[in-house]
DNA sequence: GCACTAAGAGACCGTTCGGTCTCATCCAAT
DNA sequence: ATTGGATGAGACCGAACGGTCTCTTAGTGC
């Protein structure tokens, strides 16, 4: 039983790849069997359709994104700091990603219109991704190091809406110019209007 | 002759939508016979392979999001409020678009790896599409509409980034919120930082 | 209305698609 | 060492793919 299971990690692993970079459709099983080294009965015996291995594949690709995107994240106390971090590790530790970009843009156009399942997918990482940005500021709110009146929900909505948008224009345009100049913006509107403000007497001096 | 170009232009018009929709590679040469109400060698005569029509399809998708988005703009005299309808009409004249969605977004991420072809295509109108937007500023900069110091290329970057993210979300939600948050963010945004601030005097009274 | 060409139908082509099934082999527990 | 289940190879399947070609039909200029 033990072989069995790595070599469907190995498959997952191998996978990821071509199909965040050529879509459901477009990956061929041809091209999983080269990319894994294993003939089609090989694949078949660990998935029971191409689908199920692009959803477990996906599944794979995005928790790759997350952990790659919240790195070195987790030990900053600064709510706002840890928030400006995540924003700043998506220009900046894009190399640790699955090939082919993100895996949630893709995924949600690919899929737009077909594959309900693998939709299904995307949207629940999409929700969970927004829901993760949404404690963080909540928690900030709580320790008072996000304004009380800021809302946390339009909050994480700008930051993945602007970020997923400069990606597309950055790989459209392979460079990070894009991407720059859009996390920056979100650095400084964490800054300028999310930060919670000092005390009166503080901001004087500051 | 001219029987021949009505049906081109026809098939270009069907054809649209189902590569917007599908994809190059997800857009079959059934489905675009369904959709003609062709045979594979009436729209074979006029188009040379799919990646033609495809090409053409895309730039007919394109010029009907930019039409779309600039409806009702080149009659507002002030810069800053024509950019503030370009934002809005994204928002509220989507059903003017061919469907599927916005066929930059859709074709960027679609010919990411493979077919350059058509990825210059999109590229193409990507860069036209900043372009304008950067013409729009540069105009309310001469004309004393926009702050001076305003960087027009970050700007129109922020714009199409928020926007085009904005659009995936909503579009994997299934519902118009996300668009809704990122819109009235760049009108504010545009408002706040963008348009030159009053003389003084006027200001104090407002 | 005739002649000529432009336009479209649809049979046909080889290839590749996702998926199945059988059989050999390898590994692991006994 | 033996044996039995886990594992993977690869021939095979029907369907669908993009594309070609021929032949009929329809439209147009005279």
């Amino acid at each position: 039983m033990r072989k069995g299971q790595q070599t469907r990690r190995d498959i997952i692993r191998k996978a990821a790849p071509i199909f965040n970079q050529k879509g459901f459709e477009g990956a061929a099983l041809s091209d999983l069997m080269e990319a894994t080294g294993l003939e089609k009965g090989g694949i078949y015996r660990h998935f029971k359709s191409k689908e199920q291995l692009a959803a477990e594949a996906f599944d794979y690709a995005w928790e790759t994104a997350v952990d790659c995107r919240l790195e070195g994240t987790a030990e900053i106390a600064n709510t706002v700091d840890r928030l400006q971090q995540v924003v700043r590790n998506f220009r900046e530790r894009r190399n640790g990603l699955v090939a082919g970009g993100c895996p949630l843009l893709n995924t949600a156009i690919d899929t737009d219109d077909g594959n309900p399942r693998l939709r299904a997918r995307a949207r629940c990482a999409l929700d969970a991704w927004l829901l993760l940005l949404r404690d963080i500021l909540e928690e900030g709110k709580a320790r008072g190091e996000v304004r009380p009146e800021a809302d946390v929900w339009q909050i994480s909505t700008l930051i993945v809406s602007g970020l997923e948008g400069s990606l597309m224009l950055s790989r459209l345009q392979k460079d990070s110019d894009a991407l720059d100049v859009v996390v920056q913006h979100l650095e400084s509107y964490l800054e300028t209007q999310v930060r919670a403000r000092k005390p009166a007497s503080e901001e004087q001096r500051a």
